[in-house]
DNA sequence: CCCCAGGGGACGAAATCGATG
DNA sequence: TCATCGATTTCGTCCCCTGGG
């Protein structure tokens, strides 16, 4: 299937209906933008040779001259990570409520440059605003500099707003408290946490959840698992290196900073006969598709992306103007590790 | 963040690039589209003229002069479903890379009217071409009208071609033949299958490659269970339903639909103390992120979701002409469950 | 007649101003 | 004087045609 066959009929334009209706094409013009100013009689007519032209009106030309486009931008990561693909559908739904279109530009790594290059696309294409969901710190920083000449909203749990860019972004350090204090309220003492990769925002914000708690409850630390990135084979490794802890007493309790990794501690931990909850109990983050129906169902935290996603537009279109954080509370999701 | 200011300073246009550089605007566009034509010494003056200003090309006026948008529109279910959502990033990828932009529409049910109002929304903001990931048989109903007028490939594994629409999926019978023949070269014979919604495409083709699987092996079919969506709780109602099958030893083996069906079995057949794989193989589809951790780990059949969106991007610019189909064929995952 | 550059329209819609009753 | 409609210009780019060397 080739590309519109450049030559086809060509779409008929308001002068063609203005035609049709025997008005000029401003009066067709005025009947789409302010129909009050038309008279009922001309109105019908024009809109009946619409009708039988079957007129659509040229959104190019219309940009052109309102220099708007009607297109928000969208930069999202290209890991199969789970929230960030929820929030961009979100985005979509709430900006086409407003009439906007979306526009998607995926960034696959997280270096300046591609990020950019991303930016660079969207505003060729003369995007009216942009939304970048940056969970790497590096993504969001890269994307700065940018809201100077731009309307853009920053998706990001815990970056910083400037007087052009608001944040928009799920509270990462109230999810785990809750996810620690649910751990300690059932009588744990000694909460290890395998934590994300450093770079992330929510990595960060989950570790800073931990500590406080911890520190708030006059709990010493565990032992704190840097995983080299949020899949089960990463968890799987942490899993692996905590289990003789574990074994011996010294651990009873992780807090895993995301479902997958939570689900390769507990392969890892049933690979050394560790049993869940008796012998270590596990709190993960998201909630993912599933995670009801982990053996055993998974404790863990939900996050509401939706919301993020439909905050994010809010705060594009509402009268923000900058300097301004927009942060949404997780829940907690009692199952059976924990 | 509010929207662009309106009243901002106009960004600089071909007129402006060659008021200083000193040639006429014509000189400034030959330069952007037929450099060669161009002397030179006269290019490179337009070309520091561009840097200093900071000209950035307008595409809407761009394309409002050649008819092309460079947008790509790309309609998506709005189901947190795994394939589509990596189906679209890769589409994406691949349309940037020919330079078009990619716009998304999110089709959260399967009414006509829905997907109708996607593809008219794409019409209005002139989208050069469309790709319609269309799982669900209606969707693809709806989007096979449109591909009367504009460039349209459908993404959905089964569906027609016709003669202005060309089709690219993922060989679903294929797969689930693989996973069944699995089934029977391990010596297993009472083989069900947990099968996905039936107005789904990729539900269809997995039940008729179980069908053909057995048939052609001379083997009576097992059980054939329906669930009604695609997740973990239809997979557990499923499982419990047939666990006392399972039990009486009518049945050894199943073949879920997908993933999270067979996660929600594999609970449930614990749940009634039947164990995997000795009392009952499973063979899950997808390849979801941590299946290869969950306890135990479970083969599947993965499908090529990035190959899929490239190859619905190649035959939207390909010389193909419609009444075509690209199908490409998944993998069977060799695991612990099977 | 080749090479290079400029002038003058489109493209389709919207804004400004002016005309008409 | 007001409500209604029309003529003209503008947005920024690309294409056709012309003209000078």
């Amino acid at each position: 299937m080739v590309l519109p066959p450049g030559g086809g009929a060509r779409a008929p334009s308001m002068v063609d209906v203005a035609e049709q209706a025997r008005v000029s094409h401003q009066t067709v013009s005025r009947v789409l933008n302010t129909p009050d100013a038309v008279r009922p009689a001309t109105r019908e007519k024009v809109e009946r040779a619409m009708r039988e032209l079957g007129y659509r009106r040229n959104a190019t030309a219309r940009a052109l001259k309102t220099r708007r486009t009607g297109l928000i931008g969208v930069i999202t990561p290209g890991h199969s990570a789970f929230g960030p693909n929820r929030m961009t559908l979100a985005v979509e739904e709430a900006a086409r409520e407003h009439g906007f279109a979306t526009a998607l530009s995926v960034v696959r790594d997280s270096r300046p440059e591609t990020v950019e290059s991303s930016l660079e696309f969207f505003l060729d294409h003369g995007v009216d605003g942009i939304v970048v969901l940056a969970p790497i710190i590096a993504v969001a920083e890269a994307a700065r500099q940018i809201a100077e000449t731009r309307s853009v909203v920053l998706v990001a749990s815990g970056a910083e707003p400037t007087a052009s860019l608001d944040v928009v972004g799920i509270d990462q350090v109230r999810g785990a408290r809750e996810a620690v204090r649910h751990l300690l309220d059932a009588g744990r003492r000694r909460i290890a946490h395998a934590a994300g990769p450093g770079e992330w925002y929510d990595a960060r914000g989950r570790v800073q959840g931990w500590q406080e708690t911890l520190s708030a409850a006059g709990v010493a630390e565990g032992p704190l698992l840097h995983c080299a990135g949020w899949t089960a084979d990463d968890g799987y490794a942490a899993g692996a290196e905590l289990a003789p802890q574990v074994a011996s007493g010294v651990v009873d309790a992780v807090f895993a900073a995301n479902d997958y990794i939570a689900l390769g501690m507990m392969h890892a931990f049933a690979d050394h006969g560790l049993s869940v909850p008796e012998d270590v109990a596990v709190v993960g983050f998201d909630d993912v598709d599933g995670a009801a129906h982990l053996s055993p169902p998974l404790t863990t935290v939900r996050q509401p992306f939706e919301a993020v996603g439909r905050a994010a537009i809010a705060e594009l279109f509402g009268a923000g103007g900058g300097e301004h954080t927009t942060l949404i509370a997780p829940t907690l999701i009692r199952r059976a590790t924990a």
